[in-house]
DNA sequence: ATTCTTACA
DNA sequence: TGTAAGTA
Protein backbone atom coordinates (compact mmCIF):
# COMPACT_ATOMS: atom_id res chain seq x y z
CA UNK A 1 0.00 0.00 0.00
CA UNK A 2 2.96 2.66 -0.61
CA UNK A 3 1.92 3.22 -3.68
CA UNK A 4 -1.44 5.19 -1.67
CA UNK A 5 1.35 6.97 -0.27
CA UNK A 6 2.73 8.09 -2.89
CA UNK A 7 -0.52 8.89 -4.82
CA UNK A 8 -0.87 11.19 -1.93
CA UNK A 9 2.45 13.02 -1.63
CA UNK A 10 1.68 17.05 -1.85
CA UNK A 11 4.52 17.57 -4.57
CA UNK A 12 3.55 20.47 -6.95
CA UNK A 13 2.94 23.90 -6.26
CA UNK A 14 -0.48 25.45 -8.41
CA UNK A 15 1.58 26.82 -11.13
CA UNK A 16 2.77 23.55 -12.22
CA UNK A 17 -0.85 22.00 -12.02
CA UNK A 18 -2.15 24.62 -13.92
CA UNK A 19 -0.27 23.20 -17.15
CA UNK A 20 -0.88 19.62 -15.81
CA UNK A 21 -4.76 20.36 -15.71
CA UNK A 22 -5.03 23.32 -18.42
CA UNK A 23 -7.31 25.23 -15.78
CA UNK A 24 -6.52 28.47 -14.47
CA UNK A 25 -5.14 29.17 -11.41
CA UNK A 26 -8.83 31.08 -10.31
CA UNK A 27 -10.19 27.71 -11.41
CA UNK A 28 -8.63 25.68 -9.04
CA UNK A 29 -9.04 28.11 -6.05
CA UNK A 30 -12.38 28.26 -6.67
CA UNK A 31 -12.51 24.26 -6.51
CA UNK A 32 -11.02 23.84 -3.38
CA UNK A 33 -13.18 26.95 -1.64
CA UNK A 34 -16.13 24.44 -2.90
CA UNK A 35 -14.20 20.91 -1.07
CA UNK A 36 -13.75 19.33 -4.68
CA UNK A 37 -10.13 19.20 -3.65
CA UNK A 38 -8.00 19.99 -0.74
CA UNK A 39 -4.30 20.34 -1.52
CA UNK A 40 -1.93 20.47 1.46
CA UNK A 41 -0.25 23.81 2.41
CA UNK A 42 3.51 24.70 3.04
CA UNK A 43 4.67 26.90 6.55
CA UNK A 44 4.44 29.44 3.78
CA UNK A 45 0.37 28.67 3.30
CA UNK A 46 1.25 27.74 -0.24
CA UNK A 47 -0.71 25.01 -2.04
CA UNK A 48 1.32 21.95 -2.25
CA UNK A 49 -0.85 19.28 -4.50
CA UNK A 50 -0.84 15.45 -5.09
CA UNK A 51 -1.29 13.31 -8.30
CA UNK A 52 -5.15 12.25 -6.71
CA UNK A 53 -5.52 15.80 -6.56
CA UNK A 54 -4.18 16.68 -10.22
CA UNK A 55 -6.30 13.46 -11.57
CA UNK A 56 -9.41 14.94 -9.69
CA UNK A 57 -9.35 17.70 -10.99
CA UNK A 58 -9.06 16.51 -14.03
CA UNK A 59 -12.59 14.20 -13.40
CA UNK A 60 -13.68 18.12 -12.86
CA UNK A 61 -12.37 19.66 -15.77
CA UNK A 62 -14.48 17.54 -17.89
CA UNK A 63 -17.52 17.57 -15.56
CA UNK A 64 -17.19 21.77 -16.23
CA UNK A 65 -16.77 20.99 -19.96
CA UNK A 66 -19.94 19.37 -19.62
CA UNK A 67 -22.30 21.86 -18.35
CA UNK A 68 -22.22 21.04 -14.82
CA UNK A 69 -21.76 23.04 -12.12
CA UNK A 70 -20.60 22.65 -8.15
CA UNK A 71 -23.67 21.10 -7.03
CA UNK A 72 -24.09 19.01 -10.11
CA UNK A 73 -20.32 17.90 -9.86
CA UNK A 74 -20.40 16.90 -5.96
CA UNK A 75 -23.28 14.95 -6.88
CA UNK A 76 -20.70 12.62 -9.23
CA UNK A 77 -17.63 12.74 -7.66
CA UNK A 78 -18.30 13.69 -4.03
CA UNK A 79 -16.38 16.41 -1.61
CA UNK A 80 -12.80 15.60 -0.96
CA UNK A 81 -12.20 13.99 2.03
CA UNK A 82 -8.56 13.10 1.91
CA UNK A 83 -6.25 15.94 3.16
CA UNK A 84 -4.04 14.50 0.13
CA UNK A 85 -0.61 14.15 2.93
CA UNK A 86 -0.30 12.04 5.63
CA UNK A 87 0.63 14.49 8.77
CA UNK A 88 0.23 13.24 12.26
CA UNK A 89 -0.69 9.78 12.24
CA UNK A 90 1.03 7.11 11.96
CA UNK A 91 0.98 4.81 8.98
CA UNK A 92 -0.34 2.11 10.98
CA UNK A 93 -2.65 4.15 12.96
CA UNK A 94 -3.88 5.66 9.59
CA UNK A 95 -4.21 2.22 7.38
CA UNK A 96 -6.45 0.90 11.00
CA UNK A 97 -8.80 4.00 10.39
CA UNK A 98 -8.90 3.57 7.27
CA UNK A 99 -10.35 -0.02 7.56
CA UNK A 100 -13.06 1.01 9.81
CA UNK A 101 -14.17 3.78 7.44
CA UNK A 102 -14.17 1.67 4.51
CA UNK A 103 -16.44 -1.01 6.18
CA UNK A 104 -18.66 2.17 7.72
CA UNK A 105 -18.84 3.63 4.19
CA UNK A 106 -19.32 0.50 2.04
CA UNK A 107 -22.67 0.37 1.06
CA UNK A 108 -22.83 4.26 0.45
CA UNK A 109 -20.05 3.85 -1.54
CA UNK A 110 -21.31 1.16 -4.01
CA UNK A 111 -23.95 2.79 -4.47
CA UNK A 112 -22.14 6.33 -5.18
CA UNK A 113 -19.91 4.22 -7.51
CA UNK A 114 -22.97 2.64 -9.31
CA UNK A 115 -24.69 5.86 -9.70
CA UNK A 116 -21.40 7.47 -11.15
CA UNK A 117 -20.93 4.74 -13.35
CA UNK A 118 -24.31 4.56 -14.53
CA UNK A 119 -25.15 8.40 -14.89
CA UNK A 120 -21.56 9.34 -16.54
CA UNK A 121 -21.81 6.57 -19.04
CA UNK A 122 -22.18 7.29 -22.81
CA UNK A 123 -24.78 5.54 -24.91
CA UNK A 124 -23.40 3.02 -26.57
CA UNK A 125 -25.60 2.78 -29.33
CA UNK A 126 -27.90 5.11 -30.80
CA UNK A 127 -31.42 5.15 -28.97
CA UNK A 128 -30.29 2.93 -26.28
CA UNK A 129 -31.99 4.84 -23.18
CA UNK A 130 -29.25 5.87 -20.15
CA UNK A 131 -28.27 8.40 -18.64
CA UNK A 132 -25.18 10.78 -19.21
CA UNK A 133 -23.64 13.61 -17.70
CA UNK A 134 -24.99 15.94 -20.57
CA UNK A 135 -28.45 15.16 -18.99
CA UNK A 136 -27.18 15.77 -15.54
CA UNK A 137 -26.63 19.31 -16.53
CA UNK A 138 -30.32 19.80 -17.16
CA UNK A 139 -30.30 19.18 -13.43
CA UNK A 140 -27.33 21.42 -12.09
CA UNK A 141 -27.36 24.73 -13.53
C1' DA B 1 9.60 34.84 -10.07
C1' DT B 2 5.44 32.66 -7.79
C1' DT B 3 1.63 32.32 -5.05
C1' DC B 4 -1.98 34.04 -1.79
C1' DT B 5 -6.21 36.61 -0.40
C1' DT B 6 -9.61 39.94 -1.27
C1' DA B 7 -12.50 42.41 -4.09
C1' DC B 8 -14.57 44.24 -8.19
C1' DA B 9 -15.75 44.04 -13.32
C1' DT C 1 -14.20 33.47 -14.42
C1' DG C 2 -10.74 37.10 -15.26
C1' DT C 3 -7.93 40.37 -13.25
C1' DA C 4 -5.85 44.09 -10.34
C1' DA C 5 -3.76 45.19 -5.89
C1' DG C 6 -0.73 44.47 -2.00
C1' DT C 7 1.71 40.63 0.39
C1' DA C 8 4.47 36.75 1.81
Amino acid sequence: MNDEIRRNLALFPIGIVQKLTELSARQIRYYETHDLIRPARTDGNQRLFSFNDVERLLEIKQLIDQGLNIAGIKAVVGAAKTTSDLLPESEKEQAKKAAQKLEKDLSDREVREMWKREMVRRPSMPGVNTFNAGDLSRFFH
